[in-house]
DNA sequence: TTATATACAATCATGAATGTATGTAAATTG
DNA sequence: CAATTTACATACATTCATGATTGTATATAA
């Protein structure tokens, strides 16, 4: 069988980025052959070239395709200027990007190979300015939502939104690093939720000054 | 030239060990060639392969000559039973860390090799247990100067010990990240100060109560 | 002083991944 | 229904890093 259907196409080319991020997971960018990404895909590297020009565009169509949507659903969430709890928005942020880590394991593989398995040289580099230019994005946003729970006088005294922003920032990254890293469950799985409120409680005005 | 004595042998796998801190960290673990390093040492490869095993081995060496003091060190500036003052502590460890990166070349490549430029696959994986080895432990200080931190009142009300620790441990790994992926310096270089200060301020207890 | 171990340099064989080029059958178009 | 394009599979040439082997001049030890 050869030549199929425009929508057997596109499932393929699909099956093929799907291979490539268990592969890259598995094996590590740079050590994983095409040719092995089209195995596990179940086809030839013929294919695999015919969709994509070489690996950099496999790796980047894998990553747009997870990371992109992830980072903006959830900047979304953090600077929804409807809600009256911008403190509640920045917690939820938090909460949406380790389930989706956790849960997805699409998602999970792709930051598992951004965070353990890539080397970000070359080809690759473009990828390191993208990404920091996203994280700058979302500081900004978190710096929104911070500037917001000032405002609203739920944010605690002495802190400043900006710095705030980068901290948070700074957490998350750190937290998602850790979260992958403790494959034992002993560090910080299982207890996320809890680091995420208390990081997130610790910036909240307490209700009452008791005496 | 051939057999020196055995100080220019060790000064020579010295080199060898700083041309691969650079040559790693510019061109990415898996593409630096051991030829690469041997070049940038001034030596062949048969030097290389005199005083190392193969690359991992090469890698590993480079690892524990910067990031084993590194960690040791400031680890150790944690726990110091001596001070009254743990968040002092926590705040002088987490400043000479982001000062080592800063100030020492070695520090930063090394740390930039580990980040961005290398692969954890097969022989490198056991790196990523060690990390995730030393990152427990460091917490565990973290955790020891926070409950420190309580028993002496200066650590702020609602605050668990434990969680705290392991949200210092998420911001030390984000900031390095965020560092140096900001390498115009817009994002967090040249506030590290500020934001370190930011953190460990929240969770000190405030010192009087305003009316 | 001689023998041996050391500290490399130089060479070689091998395998492996990449990109390209070509083959080809089915789908699509006119 | 013929012509052409699509969606791959197959085959090939090239490059390149690795590890092993061998060679060798000098320290060092006995």
């Amino acid at each position: 069988m050869v030549r199929r259907c425009k929508e057997d196409a596109a499932r393929t080319r699909q099956n093929i980025i799907r291979a490539a991020r268990n592969v890259f997971a598995r094996k590590g960018v740079s050590r994983s052959t095409l040719e092995e990404v089209a195995r596990a895909a179940g086809v030839t590297r013929g294919a695999v070239y015919w969709h994509f020009k070489n690996k950099k565009d496999l790796f980047f169509a894998m990553r747009e395709q997870t990371v992109l949507p992830l980072m903006d659903d959830a900047a979304h969430c953090a600077c929804s200027v409807s809600g009256d709890d911008p403190l509640g928005n920045v917690e939820e942020f938090l909460l949406n990007v380790v389930n989706a880590m956790k849960k997805d394991p699409a998602t999970r593989s792709v930051l598992e190979t951004m965070t353990f398995r890539c080397e970000f040289v070359d080809e690759l580099k473009p990828a390191l300015l993208v990404q920091a230019k996203h994280l700058a994005g979302t500081i900004s946003k978190l710096a929104e939502a911070y500037q917001g729970a000032k405002k609203n006088r739920s944010l605690r005294d002495g802190i400043d939104p900006q710095l705030a922003a980068v901290e948070t920032m700074s957490f998350l990254l750190g937290l998602v690093r850790l979260w992958l890293l403790d494959r034992s469950g002993t560090m910080v799985r299982g207890r996320t939720a809890a680091i995420i409120k208390a990081h997130v409680g610790a910036r909240r005005r307490p209700r009452a000054v008791p005496s």
